[in-house]
Formats: C-alpha cells, structure tokens, sequence
DNA sequence: AACCTAGGTGTACGGCGTACACTTGTCAAG
DNA sequence: CTTGACAAGTGTACGCCGTACACCTAGGTT
C-alpha cells in the first residue's frame, strides 16, 4: 500500500490522495481503527506529513463525508417531488451501505462543508420545487432527520443481554435456554423479534430486513408530507 | 467533590455511587470530558480503583444510560395507544433533555442491559395492547427508530460553514455579509433557515423551535401509524 | 489471633492527536 | 548553473486516554 515511484522516488502526496486513502482504509479496518498514524502508515508517510493536507482530524472526517456526498445521485429531473425524495433517499442509502464508518461519522460532524450544503441545499430545493411552503418544508426536514443521508438509527442489531465472548458460539442447548428466559423476560421483545414473517429456518436469524423497515418509514413519512402537503398545511396545522 | 466521612475515613465506593458520579460529572462538563481518572478524581479515589465497580468504561456508559432510563415515565394507563406513546416518548425526551450526554451515549450503545429491554418490551406492549398486529408493531418500532428515545439526529444546528473562532464574536457587517453569501451559495437552505415563522428579531437566531419540530415528526408517524392500524395493515400493505 | 477477601493503590504500557523545530526536495528567478 | 524560497516530509516530545497487573490494607469471619 506504501505508495512509492521507481526508483524510491516518492510519489508527492496531496489532500485528496489522503482523502482516498482515508475511506479506502475505513471501509476495510472499520472507522474506529482509522488513526492518523495508523493512515500515515498505509500512505507510506510519518504521521505528521498528513497535517499538510488536513488541518487536524476532524476535517479528515469532513472530507471523507465530502467524497460520500459525491456518490449520492444528484436529483432526479420530470418526476415529482415525492420519486425524486424517495430515489435520492435511497441513492444517499446506497452510498452509505457502501460505506459503513459514514453512519457514526456523520452523526458526530459538527461544522457543514460546502458540499454538504449543498446536498442540503438541493435536497430543500426538492420540496420547494414540489410546491412546498418555505415553513412545511423546513418541518418536513426536520422530520427525516437523518433519514436524508440514508440511515436511521438501528434499535435491535444483535439481542445480546448478557455479556458473552463470540468466538465459542454457544452451543445450541444453552442457545435454547437463553431465548427462552429471554422470552420469559421481555415477551413483547421477543414476539417482534421472532415473528419478522422471514421463512428462514433460525429461530432468530438476522431478525429483519432492514432495507425493508428503512423503506417503511421513509414512505410513512413520504405519504405524511404528501397528505400535509395536498390539504394546504399551514403553521400550526 | 471528594468524599470523606470525619477523621479520614473513607467512604466506600459502591457501584451505585459511580453511576451517580459519572452522571452528575457529565451533566456538569460534558460526556466528551468524563474519563476514568476524571471521574476518580471526583470521588476522590485513584483511577484504578472505579475497576472494582464497573469492568470498563463501556459498563459505566451502560449503567449511566440504565440511570437515565429509571428517569422515563411508565406507560400511561387507561388512555389508548396512542396518547400513551406519545406521553412516553415525550417524557424520555425531558429525560434526555436533562441529559445532553445521553443521546451520543445512546447512539453508540451496542448491548442492552436488562433495563434496557424492560424499557423497550413495554414501549412494544403499547402497541401490542393496543391492537397492532406483531408485524406492524416491528416496523412501527423501527419507523420510530432513535425518537423512541426522545431524539433525532439534528440537521441543522449552527450553519457556520467557514471556520471561524467563536471567541471573537464577527462584527455585525461581516455577519451580515456571510449571511449574504451563504444566501447566494444555498438559497434554499437560507430560506427554510431564516424563515423558520420565529419572530423574534435576530436575522437567523435559534433559528427553529426543537420541540415543535420534534413532536410535528412524532405525530405524523402516529397519525402515520394509526391509519395503517386502522385499516388492519398486513404485510406488505 | 489468624486469615480471607473486597476495596483501594501505584506503576507501567501502548495507544491517541498534535505542537514545534528541523531537514529535504522542487522549481523559478537571477 | 546557481541560488534561494517555499512546500512537503521528518523526528521528537507532550499530555491525554483506557486499563493490565502486582501490591497493600482494612474489616469481618472463624
């Protein structure tokens, strides 16, 4: 990975090389491992040569969100505001699966770059071209939240309660055990759980289809603003 | 801060009294600022010994959040479905409110402790006792996502695009002409920002009510929610 | 009086972000 | 071709972090 010419003549690193490395290293060690030595290492450069393209760490992390936010398809032309928010919706969704350090690391930015006014911006200019008020369409913002870039927060990932190491997956018997308490203890849990209407075999299995539950929402949501919209909403409804 | 009875002798730690601590501590100065020798120093202890009462810094998340959940208000009884989610997710709101740690305390969570699962099994019983099928009770969980606990991620919360130190406050005339250019740049995202129906005098001010915003989401699911209830939703509509 | 043990201590390690002073490589002007 | 300026890259060091591990010590039980 250490990038070199022949000859030991070093190929001159530039921000938008260390930007690359950046999510190229994230999306294959997790964010979490992602340090500025451990990137300055994988570009073949002391740490400190990375504070002459990026002012600290924090606007690594914007720039790496600015390399996302130039995956998301630009809005759909002729369509309508509803397809053309739910398309993007699902394009920002794609590039986030793509990468999975963009969810945290969006969560934690504090300060908008340009291009992620701009995705905003053309993100509000979707409603306001649909006819929206100014006001409905900042509430309708409000309430995706998150949404826009794809991902919402997950409530059940793995039912884990206790505290046990993964390597030796326990075995089926004591599995058994631990669902049944688990159902004794919190039924209503595990009754959602379970009852994901997903026909294969396991008992819990992955649990859900989250692309499903994500599309849900967004359209719950979507058929909401649709209805506020059509009926002329006006502050304080 | 540091506890200590009459004549030196120490009071003993108990786990309990580092939860409380550690949440007294992040009201205080901020979740970001709370580390182990932080927070020993505050019950007057050295570092190491907080590793008697919780295993790692993780566990003391864990038990800060089980802290914040005691806080939310039992389901309200005798009111229907739907108020008494609405009540629930509000007074978790107040919760979180009180607490600015918890909501990135809460987005990182990656195991739920027992009170945890008591928290959410009884927020499912709602909609089970309400008559929501186990199917939509699961996509109704997921729509509500993070606002279960009282939040969403918020978009906009200070649109400083360029980085400027905060202790010079900027005069009113460059204000005034950043303000302009950012009009420029993003109009839209001007518009919905400074038209945000507040009239108080300030060109961008707060800029939007959170708690309006927070509940016009909350009702457009419920409403959301009890349409599809009420036409006895099954999957795939 | 002897012992056990839970609670508290001290030292140390490997990681992190990054300040600061330095050398080196590249290219433009003389 | 030389020179010098400036950007890129280096090396060292600081102060934080979480926590492993060996040790001590006070209280309560036998």
């Amino acid at each position: 990975m250490v990038q070199q010419g022949e000859g030991g003549q070093r190929v001159r690193l530039t921000r938008d090389r260390v930007l690359e490395a950046a999510v190229a290293l994230a999306d294959e060690i997790g964010i979490e491992a992602v340090s500025m030595r451990r990137l300055a290492q994988e570009v073949g450069v002391v740490p400190m040569a990375l504070y002459k393209h990026v002012a600290n760490k924090e606007e690594l992390l914007d720039g790496m969100v600015d390399l996302l936010v130039a995956e998301i398809d630009p809005p759909a032309r002729d369509v309508g505001w509803k397809p053309a928010v739910r398309l993007r919706v699902l394009s920002a969704r794609r590039a986030l699966l793509r990468h999975p350090w963009a969810r945290p690391v969006l969560e934690t930015r504090v300060n908008k770059t340009p291009a992620v006014l701009d995705y905003m911006d053309s993100f509000i200019g979707m409603f306001l071209a649909g006819g929206f008020s100014v006001d409905l369409t900042h509430h309708v913002m409000h309430a995706l939240g998150s949404r826009m870039w794809g991902f919402t927060q997950e409530l059940f990932q793995e039912p884990a309660p206790a505290a046990a190491e993964p390597p030796p997956a326990p075995p089926p018997e004591a599995m058994a055990a631990m669902l049944g308490q688990m159902a004794a203890l919190y039924p209503n849990v595990a009754r959602v759980a379970t009852a994901s209407a997903h026909d294969d075999g396991s008992v819990v299995g992955p649990g859900c289809d989250d692309q499903f539950e994500f599309e849900f929402a967004l359209d719950l949501l979507l058929d909401g603003f649709e209805r506020l919209h059509a009926q002329g909403w006006s502050s304080r409804s």
